[in-house]
DNA sequence: AAACTGCGCAACCGCTAATGG
DNA sequence: TCCATTAGCGGTTGCGCAGTT
């Protein structure tokens, strides 16, 4: 990561206590603990520290490995069904990072955890109130999950479009026999969170993400929310107390570069 | 152009749970 | 059963960068 690149090639050097190393890796220390462990594989990380070389804290070379140098480990945007899953685990589970970052292949628990610091308590703090108030769980529940949805579901009809157009209908055949069924009624929504799991697996094994566009469409994800949730009464009872104007946060919520769909909702 | 501010993210810290002798 | 060690988890911190004043 270019922060942490620039880092090593500062003059500071990370500080050492009793030959201890702390602070950012190095290049030279990365491919030691990636060299250990591809020979050694993973695993009794005090060892590990003890006999690479590494002048580091087992918890320290875990840590990397886990969050950093992992192959399978994906860094960059959140997308957008990988936010919803996010909202939608931890409205189950609340700040049990790990356990929701199972279901997030690639994810790790810290960059979880740091999307949700820095996005959703944003957010929350905006709207001055609560990350954990009910006021603000409807926000995320009426307003943002859907909204998610139907820039996936957006995403997915286009691309549905795009294949469609090119003439290529075979691949449009591909992708929906790729989640077992072709009956869309037949897909039980036993547990959502782990069919959205399941579907998040196959997507990001895939490495196409459209394919999850195409699982909200037959899985019927958002009528299923719908219905699950609490009557929503007059959403000014949720939002009543909130200047969206003043906040600016539809746009910076939803990341949107042109959210008319905020705009079409007259607040 | 310089100073300031906020953000994003890697890494650390402290604690608890699990494991093995 | 107890104790030491190890692994894992969640919270917090520190630093570089980018945008703003």
């Amino acid at each position: 990561m270019e922060l942490h690149d620039d880092a090593r090639s500062s003059d500071s050097p990370p500080s050492e206590e009793g030959n201890l190393r702390k602070g950012p890796w190095t290049v030279e220390e990365d491919l030691l603990l990636m060299n250990y462990i591809a020979v050694h594989g993973e695993g009794r990380w005090n060892s590990v520290a003890r006999c690479s070389g590494l002048k580091r804290t087992g918890k320290s070379c875990r840590l990397r490995w886990l969050n950093y140098l992992r192959p399978d480990v994906r860094h960059g945007n959140i997308t957008p069904e990988e936010q919803l899953l996010i909202l939608e685990l931890h409205c189950r589970w609340g700040n049990r990072w790990s356990k929701i970052a199972q279901h997030m292949p690639g994810r790790t628990d810290n960059e979880i955890k740091n999307y949700w610091r820095t996005k959703v308590q944003k957010h929350a703090k905006q709207l001055q109130c609560d990350v954990n108030s009910k006021q603000f769980k409807d926000i995320m529940r009426y307003l943002w999950m859907p909204r998610l949805m139907e820039r996936i579901r957006a995403a997915s009809v286009h691309q549905h479009e795009r294949v469609v157009n090119s003439g290529t209908h075979e691949l449009v055949q591909e992708k929906s026999s790729a989640f077992g069924s072709s009956d869309a009624e037949s897909f039980e929504m036993q547990d959502p969170s782990a069919a959205a799991s399941d579907c998040f697996a196959v997507s990001t094994q895939g490495g196409d993400h459209e394919m999850i566009g195409d699982w909200f469409e037959k899985s019927h994800f958002s009528t299923w929310w719908l219905e699950t949730l609490p009557s929503p009464g007059n959403y000014d009872d949720v939002f009543g107390l909130v200047d969206f104007d003043q906040s600016g946060w539809g746009q910076s919520l939803f990341g949107m570069d042109d959210d008319m769909w905020l705009q079409r909702q007259q607040f």
